[in-house]
DNA sequence: TGTATCTGTGAGCGAAACTCACAAAAGGAG
DNA sequence: CTCCTTTTGTGAGTTTCGCTCACAGATACA
């Protein structure tokens, strides 16, 4: 079946016409004679079998169709020109497709970034967020992955380590726990429903146990978070996810965080990792990272 | 600020390229040479600095880059394709746009539609819904309107009346009401939010006289029905709206209706009310509506 | 190895599109 | 009302872009 269009050329003299409003101006910006696309909106008008401009004075202005078809096209070359736009600044190796956990881009990386165009203004940052299963490419370039070590073995090797990382509980200050030593009174435990074991690992690291009074499980880290906000329970979390919360007083650490193995990692995942924007996105997070690190200290 | 666009005809060959996964194909689709096409995705390729295919065996395999511009550029044009071909429907009287409330749309006018497809396969319907208030234009070629008789005069004389209409209160079977004569007994009185005073025309009309013993308020005549539909009160309603509903037993109307001075009219809205499409249009709905009257009698 | 199929490319040609110049129409200033 | 400016529309001529043709290189399959 194949596509019923008029001539391409045609509708961006069109979209132009009708965006300016004037034969005039629109020439002007496509640099070329008002003639010629007086021509090619003729043309069109020709296939299109009816007129799209109503003559108004000296100039033109749309009639009903040529406003239908001019909110059409309007979009849709706009579609084309970001999409254009953005194969343009990947070929020339002036962007970088990161994918990561949406906890992670919504409680650190977003915030953060805003640091990273200003040293990089050039380079554009998409993001596109992956639930830790499914983490496998579509079309990123990097992956950042808490678990490199679960990763297939040549991605292991390639993998970049960013930074450690650390677990503990966290709740709201009025969430009523008692802390004593290292043992925490009995709780409401909110877990992340595919890596609930991390609350088992957690307890065999730090030396801590966490009576478990009830159970609240959500199908995302950010979830938890918010519930542990809301003084549902404890949430077992990275530090770094937690950091502006637990600055500002809305969550407590009464267990302080207890190092994991595992380190947050960026791993190649398609042949542009090497491109100059991803290798100046992998030394800004790293830096980024560790100084986030510099400022407040770990507890364990 | 020009758009910066690659040439659309070397996107449109690239598109067809790699929707058919062939030059040779995309050649025989596009009515040119396989070299043609060839030379179009070469220059798109050039234009962008970077390859967007990949070799694969003799044939060809877009890259990621590759993948990511045809997804933009089929959506792309596939919008375009279907703006285009609207316009030329319209331009030929092929189209006809109609504006009516959504009540009326979804509860008569969707469920008769295939009845005029039937006869009329050529013809294209496009459907706005509008709410009672701002029912002017917005670009349709016909607006139908219960309340002809509000319009400016103008509109008025132009007015094409297509029906007559019957108002009553309507409610669900096992909704407790005690019909005694000319009195529906106390009861919960479903009124649309903007035209509360049908109750009291309906009343002066009718004879009936209905106690309220409270009263709710919703936004849409639709909402109106599906809380009669759901028990909670009566509904003053008008009675095509609920033909199916009083036919299933899911609605029953103890006061019968009873005829207003309104009728339904198709106002014409633009120049292309006079379309042969439009005018299709206006003679089915006119005998359609005659028809439904034809079987089920207005009682009073 | 031979054959069929597919893509890529150099040369040449042709149609489409552009430029130029002028005409027509409308608005504004005097 | 008239002149001048601005804007669009169009006929004629020219350029350029894109297409065709033919052939070459590469791959798959018998």
């Amino acid at each position: 079946m194949p596509r019923r269009l008029p001539p391409l050329s045609a509708l961006r003299a069109f979209e132009a016409t009708a965006r300016l409003g004037s034969v005039t101006r629109a020439a002007d910006e496509l640099g070329r004679t008002h003639g010629a696309v007086s021509r090619q909106i003729r043309a069109l008008q020709d296939h299109a079998g009816s007129a799209l401009f109503d003559k108004a004075g000296t100039g033109l202005r749309l009639n009903a169709q040529g406003e239908a078809l001019r909110q059409v096209v309007a979009q849709a070359l706009d579609q084309l020109e970001r999409g254009w736009l953005r194969v343009l600044d990947e070929a020339q190796g002036a962007s970088v497709h990161v994918a990561c956990s949406a906890t992670f881009a919504m409680r650190w990386l977003v915030p953060h970034l805003p640091g990273f165009y200003r040293l990089h203004p050039d380079v554009k940052v998409r993001l596109s967020m992956t639930s830790a299963r499914e983490i496998r490419h579509q079309g990123a370039d990097l992956v950042l992955a808490w678990d490199r070590l679960s990763y297939p073995e040549r991605d292991q090797a390639r993998a970049i380590r960013l930074a450690d990382v650390a677990f503990g509980p966290v709740c709201a200050p009025r969430y009523k726990v008692s802390v004593r030593q290292r043992r925490l009174g009995a709780a409401t435990r909110i877990v992340h429903e595919h890596t609930s074991r991390a609350w088992t690992v957690w307890q065999d690291n730090s030396g801590h146990v966490v009576k478990t009074a009830a159970e609240l499980s959500f199908p995302h880290t950010h979830l938890c978070i918010e519930a542990a906000l809301s003084g549902l329970g404890v949430a077992l979390v990275e530090r770094r996810m937690v950091a502006d919360d637990l600055a500002a007083g809305r969550l407590i650490a009464p267990c302080g965080f207890t190092p994991f193995a595992d380190g947050l990692a960026a791993v190649p995942a398609s042949e542009r990792a090497a491109s100059p924007a991803a290798r100046a996105f992998v030394t800004w997070i790293a830096g980024e990272l560790a100084a986030g690190d510099a400022g407040r200290g770990v507890r364990t």
